[in-house]
DNA sequence: CGAAAAACCTGGCAGC
DNA sequence: TGCTGCCAGGTTTTTC
């Protein structure tokens, strides 16, 4: 489900575990992405959460031991609320961190995405070669265009590589594009400040504009499949092949670049 | 080295 | 009803 609104709109759902006691975690699968470490319940039980944040789609709890559960939610996770009096699980429940009253599952049928411990998260592989954070200064245009003048890929490639800006998914990298009225097939490098301007400014809105409406499916979040996401997102492009570009009444057209479906308009998009 | 393709998985859906 | 093939919101690993 996720991308960066997912993961903050997840953040949001779980951040009242801040401060409590976490009593104990289940490991049911410890096959992910990468292997749970042998360990991981013994080396989190009864510490203290003592704050819960996001680096790019990543959700990180600190623990009162110094130690750090990284969790990525990959192409089909999601955390889910439950009270502990019902013993309810659903296939591919993996993970279960477990407080007083209630606890938080990990569930992912895919299996892409994975939890970890670690002590320094600056130094974890997964989270040292970030680039900067998209609703942050660090995201900005002329840091932007001068990475992409040195970049011989396309622009939504670039867009999704999270060495340039991260949170950007193949959904929003679509929805960006056509807001700021660029191809996505263009070389990064052919982009001028201007169009720099605009894909920066166009990231920003998309992301707190999604990030607004997740915040609405909070309500949902104990159900265990009202997992917060796209569906109440106005989408101009992604998924609208053959249908009318809500700008200029032309068709949407669908291409593949890397590997990836992408939607965008032939006559808005330069 | 950077860029592009393959790989990791399961489930849902269209088409036969 | 099956069965088959294709598609899916990510990112690492392998190949070129």
């Amino acid at each position: 489900m996720p991308e960066l609104p997912e993961v903050e709109t997840t953040l949001r759902a779980i951040k009242k575990f801040k401060g409590s006691v976490l009593k104990e975690a289940k490991v049911h699968n410890k096959n992910l992405r990468w292997p749970v470490v042998d360990g991981f319940e013994s080396s989190v039980k009864e510490q203290v959460v003592e704050n819960l944040e996001r680096r790019a789609k990543y959700i990180i709890f600190k623990l009162s031991n110094n130690k750090n559960i990284i969790i990525h939610l990959g192409m089909s996770g999601n955390l889910r609320i439950a009270n502990n009096n019902e013993n309810f699980f659903i296939k591919h429940d993996h993970i279960e961190l477990i407080f007083d009253d209630e606890r938080i599952i990990y569930n992912d049928p895919r299996r892409f995405g994975s939890m970890h411990l670690t002590a320094n998260i600056h130094k974890h592989k997964l989270i040292k070669n970030l680039g900067p954070e998209p609703l942050s200064e660090n995201f900005n245009a002329e840091d932007f265009f001068s990475a992409c003048n040195n970049s011989k890929t396309n622009i939504k490639s670039f867009l999704m590589n999270q060495k340039n800006v991260v949170g950007i998914g193949n959904i929003y990298a679509s929805e960006s594009l056509f807001l700021a009225k660029i191809n996505p097939s263009k070389n990064a490098n052919k982009l001028d400040l201007e169009a720099c301007k605009r894909l920066v400014a166009a990231g920003k809105q998309i992301l707190e504009q999604a990030i607004e409406v997740g915040g609405t499916t909070l309500k949902d979040f104990y159900s265990a499949d009202g997992s917060p996401g796209y569906f109440k997102f106005k989408l101009n492009v992604y998924g609208r092949e053959g249908e009318i570009c809500n700008n200029c009444k032309n068709s949407i057209h669908k291409t593949v670049i890397n590997q990836r479906a992408t939607f965008f308009c032939k006559n808005c998009q330069i």
